[in-house]
DNA sequence: TTGTAGGCGTTATCAC
DNA sequence: GTGATAACGCCTACAA
């Protein structure tokens, strides 16, 4: 069997082997059109008998593409992040490219960090999700010409391409379910206010009541952090109120903070969903098995990773194609005009809610809706 | 402020502002030794200055180390790999170390994923976990001279350093607890045959039943997948038997199958733990939100990415160590007799048996153990 | 269409 | 101790 010590050879051994120069090996790997099909197929053959693989660092050196892109992420153990990562490796998996991956914790001098990314000239574009206090800079490095695409969920996307969801939408839709389950008084826990997501998710909220009539009660409005432990807070916050205040349902800004709700519920003897309808936001895989499993706002996170790393790859093309091949420093003074430069696009995906027990009795036959 | 366009200069110009040759330069980057302390001092104020790294991909081709470490992994959404990461990622962030990631998925040719990744050289190292049908390709690239350490749970470690849990003793710890909440007819939910940890597991149920004067009953040892499918299945079937037969405890060979066992059992108004007291394996994050919460062995997966991971730095740095610096290719004839590669560690973590609801009615007293 | 030659940025081997 | 200089493997004008 050859190919076994496969990687060791060079274009120059594939090339003595074809017995073609060095130069038309290079072409012929590098699909370009002016090589003869009859030697390139001799070529490849070679190329596959020997199982040739071009070392990557010299290609990248002499000017040629990265295949190499980075991620730039929280702990992986988020509860949105493994989803997302399984849209963008199985996105990747199918094309030439590979992931370096940027893990950053809470320690580390984060700015340093994205500066020896960039330094290192090692990666041909950017996927930056929930990159917290690195957005400006982010931005900063998008305009200079890195192929960027952000998924996050803090601050207003501006400035760099952005994929994510409508959050507005979304919230309301939340609220019009329990809405039409009858509630009237229908509480929420907000999400920080450093996030603009959950700015836009009260918004929603708010929309919804008014579109039924319903203002506002600031009473049955309360501050949480995203966490369990904010959940658990308002939790108790609300049931050492007079029960005849309470409300009868409540939209909870994310999933976590329903999670301290419901637990804080369980102890104290509150039945979910028939003293309070509980709907939450982000369907993480815990929530279905919550007790009760939890009504929720689905975000399709592996659609989101595998969207932005598509959107990724196409401004990556799109520069390769639109640059001269080679030298070509484009010298200060002017802003580039590229379509994803010039307009960065923001992408919204579609979530869907996901109607389990802790917002309704769950029965057999369909509701008929006319 | 200097430093903007950081990245774009060379070791060239670094010696040009220092005024020194780039070879100086070169050695005070690499820590030689040699170099005069003043002149280090200087070189490295202008290297600081202008926030200059050098391009990896140079380094690398001239015969430098990589500082690139792969992992090779499963998708990240299987339950265990948010953890495992999280070890690995938050390890490497305190290293000069990168990651470069290789998901794999079900669909593409694995054995062409590995060679293509080494064979472009770019990495000093890899992680491989749950390599699944690789792990004998893999062990054949580790006695060839490449740092590697496997996390696996389905071969039988052997031939390459490995990281993970002693199944057998662990097993014998949830039978045995099983065994002290005064449990005699205690039923088994088997992996797959071709896990190694299944039967480890299997042994180790058996081992705590023997050392109880307990004779396995053939009856209450059921056969799963390792997936919830498997414990609905498995509890489907149980609980159609006369209610005389059943076993009043369960130890289920990971979680999964748990999920599906509890499914089934609310399902069907079997009272977990009074009816059935269920013990699961892995204690992955679901387990404590279960219906009722789920006693389970805790593997420490962060701790196992930490451990693996050093293990995978240490031997990178012996093999940096050891061999002359440069063209030292040492051919074939002789079996390297480096510690790591001679003798490859096999390092178990300890796991911790976790006591939720699913196992004995909780009481706010712990148990006095004399 | 194909081959030749120069250069990418760094490391390592020499002399000095 | 320091500075030239030859690799490293590949890409790409340029010449043939």
């Amino acid at each position: 069997m050859p190919g076994e010590m496969q990687g060791r050879l060079t274009i120059q051994d594939i090339a003595r082997l074809a017995g073609v120069s060095k130069a038309t090996v290079s072409r012929v790997l590098n699909r370009n059109p002016s090589v003869d099909p009859v030697l390139g197929e001799r070529v490849m053959r070679v190329v596959q008998e020997y199982n040739f693989v071009p070392n990557i660092t010299a290609t990248v050196l002499a000017g040629g593409r990265t295949q190499l892109i980075g991620v730039l992420a929280p702990p992986l153990n988020w509860p949105a992040m493994p989803e997302i990562m399984r849209g963008v490796a199985e996105y990747l998996e199918d094309s030439p490219y590979e992931i370096v991956l940027y893990c950053i914790g809470n320690q580390r001098n984060h700015a340093d960090v994205l500066n020896r990314i960039l330094a290192m000239r090692m990666i041909s574009g950017l996927l930056a999700i929930f990159p917290g206090g690195l957005a400006r800079q982010l931005v900063a490095h998008f305009q200079q010409g890195l192929p960027l695409v952000m998924i996050d969920d803090q601050e207003e996307p501006a400035g760099t391409p952005w994929v994510g969801i409508d959050n507005l939408v979304s919230a309301y839709e939340a609220t019009k379910h329990l809405l039409e389950c009858g509630h009237t008084r229908i509480a929420h826990i907000q999400g920080p206010a450093s996030y603009h997501c959950a700015a836009e998710r009260y918004q929603g909220y708010c929309q919804a009541l008014h579109d039924a009539s319903i203002t506002p009660d600031s009473n049955l409005l309360f501050h949480g952090n995203f966490k369990q432990s904010g959940g658990c807070h308002c939790a108790s916050l609300l049931f050492a109120r007079d029960r005849s205040t309470w409300p009868t349902a409540i939209f909870i800004s994310n999933d976590e903070m329903a999670y301290g709700f419901l637990e804080v519920a369980q102890e104290q003897g509150v039945s979910i969903p028939e003293d309070i309808a509980v709907v939450g936001f982000d369907d993480y895989i815990i929530s279905a098995h919550t007790s009760p499993p939890l009504t929720t706002i689905r975000q399709p996170f592996t659609d989101i990773g595998r969207t932005a790393i598509d959107l990724l790859l196409t401004m990556i093309d799109r520069k390769n194609e639109k640059q001269p091949p080679k030298n070509g420093r484009q010298t200060s003074g002017g802003a580039p005009t590229q379509d994803y430069f010039a307009d960065p696009p923001c992408i919204q995906l579609a979530t869907t809610l996901v109607q389990r027990a802790s917002s309704r009795v769950l029965n057999q036959q369909p509701i008929s809706s006319p």
